[in-house]
RNA sequence: UCCUCCUUAGCUCAGUUGGUUAGAGCACCUGACUGUUAAUCAGGGGGUCCUAGGUUCAAGUCCUAGAGGGGGAGCCA
């Protein structure tokens, strides 16, 4: 018999099915017979009675498990720490404690797996994020992570569902690309070649006609040209998938590898565009309230907290939760970048030399400290601009009349800046075409992107939304390696 | 990549002007306790003071270089 199997009354009928904990607290009554499985987070014993708390990941709240102790459970129960796993068959009871209406009392106990505690890093206490980051194959045993992935998860699913609820089709474009059209970064290289022994041609250059593909290859920077091709058959699409920036960031908004949801829609104009990025925005907001309430009320709590460390000027106006209700409940401020421009020169920050970069011409691109100038002081609500200078945005972007600026539209969001960049596209073939002269692209690369404004080509825009910038305001964390399982990022690729 | 701060026990941190054997809380181990909620109380074990070099009679503390991490900036989503 298994040695860490330990019946006190031996009852688990056989066959039974687990309940997850998030069931149990939901819907039990008392004096039901449950099985249980999951991870221990503490252990409370005293001479007759033992207390253990138990989490299963299915909700933030743990199930507390309370012990009749013998000499032989005891035995057990010397082998029960934090982190242990284990299999209870038992009775719900009501609580005569504080803190929770039901309880498990147990019958049998089944170890299922040990957690050494001289080795075992996490505590029933508060571990630094940096601390965490080191041990992210654990960390989702935390309350913090458990309540980010949750969350995570829902938001993956709502945004499938919004888009699928409005005729949209999901595609998968190519992670591996051969085409660098968007200037977006730098790219990582995808090949096959002996690094130790490179082919080379007669010129001395590398010869990637032997590579893998037969030709230089990276991974994607965007699904965006691709999405474009699939919407001007299928109207509606939108892709979500990982995309990768070899560029050197180390700031708490970057990160080398991240996921990207952008839509593309065709016969919608740059206001199209935009009303649907703020539906969009909104509508994850809301599902996020409703389906995901426990873990924001605790990630909430957990930033008040951190707030109160820091001094006065530097908090929160608002808390998580009112800062999602206020996104729902106001309009997104629209206004042209020239518009922004005036705004930024006539404030007082710019006038009292108190931004870095002072703003005093039209042209320039916005730094971060103009954009949260705009969206926390001057309107205080998430803020739209449009029609940038052509030549500090992309390529494919549709050109104004007035031949300087582009239909391009970024909305800024409080503490993060910039969670969505999109546009009108260009779908004239000859402005197209003098676009990618002006920066410098060959045609010939993307023949097959010109070919859609030869064949059928209409009005249409799209944009990309960076999903850990989205997850960074709904959860309130601060740093993106927090709100992604296993961050990639400059000499970090551990687990 | 730039600026700036940090690195002391498993974790969070203290360590005075450079001066004897480097401390605390939590965690762990032992004991006490009939209901705990990060239990409490008493005792115990636990250290490459990030690494390398230097200054000095003496370095956790000062200097130089490197590594790792935080915050800010640039680039962007």
């Amino acid at each position: 018999m298994d040695k860490s199997f330990l019946s006190l009354q031996g009852k688990t009928k056989i066959g039974m099915k687990r309940t997850k904990i998030a069931d149990i607290l939901q819907h039990s009554k008392v004096n039901e017979e449950i099985l249980v499985m999951g991870w221990v987070r503490t252990k409370r014993i005293s001479k007759n009675v033992c207390f253990i708390t138990l989490n299963d990941g299915s909700c933030l709240a743990n199930l507390q498990i309370v012990i009749d102790i013998t000499p032989e459970i005891d035995e057990l129960l010397s082998h029960v720490h934090s982190g242990a796993a284990l299999k209870i068959f038992g009775v719900t009871v009501e609580s005569p404690g504080q803190g929770q209406a039901v309880e498990l009392h147990a019958k049998e106990i089944t170890l299922l797996g040990e957690a050494n505690p001289e080795e075992y890093p996490l505590q029933p206490k508060k571990h630094s994020l940096e601390f965490l980051r080191e041990i992210a194959h654990l960390r989702f045993r935390t309350n913090t992570f458990g309540a980010i992935f949750r969350i995570r998860h829902a938001m993956t699913y709502a945004i499938h569902k919004f888009f699928n609820d409005k005729g949209f089709y999901n595609i998968h474009t190519p992670i591996i690309t051969a085409s660098d059209c968007e200037g977006a970064g730098e790219m990582f290289r995808v090949t096959t070649l002996d690094l130790y022994n490179l082919p080379k041609t007669e010129d001395g250059k590398i010869d990637f006609t032997q590579d893998f593909f037969g030709r230089e290859t990276n991974l994607t920077v965007s699904g965006q040209l691709e999405a474009e091709l699939a919407a001007l058959a299928l109207s509606q699409v939108y892709t979500f998938g990982p995309t990768f920036r070899a560029e050197n960031s180390n700031t708490a908004r970057h990160l080398a590898e991240f996921w990207m949801i952008e839509p593309e829609m065709a016969f919608y104009d740059i206001n199209d565009d935009m009303d649907l990025a703020e539906e969009m925005l909104k509508y994850l907001v809301k599902y996020a309230l409703d389906n995901c309430r426990e873990d924001l009320e605790f990630l909430h709590k957990r930033r008040e907290e951190e707030q109160k460390q820091k001094p006065q000027n530097e908090r929160d106006e608002m808390g998580l939760i009112q800062r999602l209700e206020f996104v729902i409940n106001n309009n997104f401020e629209r206004i042209t970048y020239t518009q922004a421009i005036e705004i930024l020169m006539n404030s007082k920050p710019n006038k009292n030399k108190q931004f870095v970069y002072s703003v005093d011409k039209w042209g320039t691109d916005l730094q971060s400290e103009h954009e949260r100038y705009l969206v926390e002081k001057h309107f205080k609500k998430p803020v739209i601009i449009t029609d940038y200078p052509k030549e500090i945005k992309a390529f494919y972007m549709k050109l104004n009349d007035d031949g300087k600026t582009v239909r391009a539209m970024d909305v800024l969001f409080p503490q993060i800046g910039e969670i969505i960049g999109g546009s009108q596209r260009e779908e004239n073939y000859d402005k197209l075409i003098g676009r990618m002269k002006e920066v410098g692209i060959h045609e010939k690369d993307m023949w097959w992107y010109l070919e859609t404004r030869k064949f059928g080509s209409v009005p249409h825009s799209g944009f990309g939304l960076g999903f850990e910038r989205l997850m960074l305001f709904i959860t309130g964390m601060s740093n993106i390696r927090d709100v992604i399982p296993f961050p990639r990022t400059p000499k970090n690729a551990e687990f």
